[in-house]
DNA sequence: ATATAGATGTGATAATATAACATCGTCAAG
DNA sequence: CTTGACGATGTTATATTATCACATCTATAT
């Protein structure tokens, strides 16, 4: 996941998701450092695009693109689902916000603006989604397809399981 | 991806998937080890799985299960989606299919029976799917895992990209 | 012959995603 | 100003993927 910042609570702490924390932390950073990177890039964080990610941020779950699109109807916006699938795409683009591929579903990001590919942790129990630093799973794979003359230009790497805590408990 | 068997095309040669080859082989092999597979476990390979199997076998791409549904019901058996996605799910438990998120669809196994969860490399240029050895990928995900405590019961790991053979055309 | 379990079939519906096009606001060039 | 271009948002309609619920069939083992 290439470096991370450690004053970025999701990067300094993936575990994090799985474990009670200071979670307005996570969403007022991610959320900043959102608005600072798209302004970087001069794009606009209009309304829709920041309650999307407001949305994604309330937890560290997936959300399927008609949850939010449902959450954006009731508070006024409209109701039809391009308008949660551009939002999405455009977040996702950004790298604000991931697909969960194995969920259909999408979930914020927690470091924004620093390059990464992580891998996604998802709790089988508690349905949180954490993004592991994957740099030596990426440069695995890379070997691996480089190997057979691949040329890797994008991936998702996924793992369903049970967190800490959750193990714990069961 | 374990061991793999050095006598099995699609093992010794993931790449194969990428290049022109003796396909007869693939699917001979596969479909014969499937049988051999299901029987030795006490299942059985009814004729729509059969079929299933040896559609997808027909390449190296994978499918929607709409495809092989249409596929299925132009040859008599029946026409509604659960006839496919039942024999796609067996298939998949059963370790004969995979099934790609990321395209929504499914490939053959092109090594049924060996102990493996393969990485898929799927070229964006020519479709086909290649499984490629993912032992130490998938050893770095557990290991990136267990740093944050997170045990790894499944996994999907997919790379986008180009294969060897359509980055010499392009 | 007959219960049983598994496999197959159906109709209906749910869940996810995209296409195509209209409208609106912003903002820079004229 | 005002006009034109662009991007964002909105709509309707539709496509694509997936599951539910239940009837029927079939092979097997009593």
């Amino acid at each position: 996941m290439g470096q991370m910042d450690p004053s970025c609570p999701g990067c300094d702490a993936p575990e994090l998701a799985f474990a009670q924390h200071d979670h307005a932390l996570c969403q007022s950073d991610a959320l900043a450092r959102g608005e600072v990177l798209l302004a970087a890039r001069g794009l606009k964080m209009t309304p829709v695009r920041r309650r999307v990610l407001e949305i994604l941020l309330e937890s560290h779950r997936a959300m399927g693109a008609y949850d939010i699109l449902a959450r954006l109807a009731a508070e006024g916006f409209g109701s039809q689902p391009p308008v949660a699938y551009r939002a999405l795409d455009f977040l996702e683009e950004q790298g604000l916000a991931h697909r969960i591929r194995r969920l259909n579903a999408f979930c914020a990001c927690m470091h924004p603006g620093e390059a990464h590919a992580p891998a996604f942790l998802i709790c089988r129990s508690c349905d949180a989604v954490a993004e592991a630093a994957a740099g030596s799973v990426r440069g695995a794979l890379e070997t691996a397809a480089g190997l057979v003359g691949f040329t890797v230009e994008g991936s998702n790497i996924e793992a369903l399981g049970q967190c800490a805590d959750c193990r714990g408990q069961s």
